[in-house]
DNA sequence: GAAACTACTTAGTCTATGCTAATTATGAGA
DNA sequence: TCTCATAATTAGCATAGACTAAGTAGTTTC
């Protein structure tokens, strides 16, 4: 009779998969992300998070300096960009394919990131061709883990006079996506800044080439990542 | 403060699901589930279903007598309903929009099934066109909970001479399932019953139109679920 | 440099779900 | 009716993941 060993490398559960995630777009400015940003973007307590560090970071897949914060490993890299890249071929298959709308489409991944096998995302991957963006311009890691890392300037920092391309949008809340729908601002679309208030105040664009003007509140355009257009 | 009150309708976790889609099945007949038979479906071990079987009946979810077995209540017979309509959608919609083959598909659902949302099986329906069978010829319980009760016979059982339409593959191993494809086996096959070998012994079948005989052991035979057909 | 605020961790508890080992009920045969 | 095999249950324990309450480390502020 065994005395019952331990798997060494159990399949990973749902709670660690968002955990992941989360470690990853809060550290992926290089820094360390800290326990009480992880707690709030899961929507848990603070003890829980510093109890579910320790065992990720047992296993292997982050680092942990005391009261400082946290990062991936290369391990838990490679886990938090296959779970990314779930995500977002999700998003896009069910835009593409069954009509879901971009405001929608996010908390159904969420969920379903956790329960497809690989092959899935891969025909899905296939069925939409091999995509580079999901539905919000966000790059979609290769299955072997390699993500593009882009220079954007957010809406609400740009030159006054440059001409833009909208490449993400930063947010996954449904109302504000809609809105941002219902104003024509999505990835692909070009612009010129033509005026910003003083003190934080709202920018002003015109779409090109049709020229029509738009005023956009200074949260609303920190969310709004652009490309600089040569010329 | 408040003293933290439970809330009276949390949603069913992943093995709820499971175990009631189980006692679904081993109770259809009629009868009560047996402790052991889910232990065995399941793959757990019988106090586990003992342990489940206890906070299912508090819940609300079956009757439990013990020692004798469970049955569901009406409102576990609609959970059950439900997850049998999301599995099976599930399957047919990955065979026919992501080129799934019928032995594969089950393992896939089987996951997806607690992860889709009720918005995502209805598109799924419509886009398939609100079918009524899955891949294995199974029928697809109504949103509202009905599900057609067919009257079949097992190839094994039936008699000899008798014209038979296939309707229903009683199984979801794959090897089984590749090999029945390959033999043409599959759901609204035509054929009449030939011989039957006595003591148990292998059908011999002649398919519809074509007069092509096949020889089907007796325990494949007992998964080919057929209706007699008239004439 | 001490006080005070904030962020983080530790301690202790709870629920869901699994397990093994031990016990008990049921029904079939003798 | 008694015995025994089988099936089911109970007892006790483990792990993942959450929580609250309490304590501690780091950082500001005067
Ligand atoms: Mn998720
Ligand atoms: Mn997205
Ligand atoms: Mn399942
Ligand atoms: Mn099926």
């Amino acid at each position: 009779m065994q005395p019952t060993v331990r798997d060494p490398n159990p399949p990973l559960t749902r709670s660690v998969e968002d955990y992941l995630k989360v470690i990853y777009h809060l550290s992926s400015q290089g820094g360390f992300a800290a326990t009480s940003d992880i707690a709030a973007m899961l929507e848990v307590s603070s003890p829980s998070v510093s109890g579910m560090v320790k065992r990720l970071s047992e296993t292997g897949l982050i680092e942990h300096v005391p009261y400082r914060g946290v990062q991936l490993t290369p391990q838990g890299r490679r886990a938090a960009l296959r779970m990314i890249r779930r995500h977002r071929i999700l998003e896009l298959y069910l835009t593409q394919h069954l009509g879901y709308d971009w405001g929608g489409v996010h908390a159904e991944a969420e969920r379903l990131e956790h329960a497809v096998s690989d092959d899935l995302i891969e025909r899905m991957a296939s069925a939409l061709g091999q995509p580079q963006y999901d539905p919000h311009g966000d790059p979609i890691p290769t299955a072997a883990g390699d993500i593009e890392e882009a220079e954007l300037v957010a809406l609400a920092d740009a030159r006054v006079g440059t001409k833009l391309e909208l490449r993400q949008v930063g947010t996954q809340d449904p109302a504000r996506l809609r809105y941002f729908a219902e104003q024509g601002l999505t990835p692909g679309v070009l612009l010129t800044v033509s005026e910003r208030q003083p003190f934080d105040g709202p920018t002003t664009i015109a779409f090109v080439p049709s020229g029509d003007p738009r005023v956009v509140g200074r949260d609303l355009a920190r969310l709004l990542w652009c490309q600089e257009i040569g010329s």
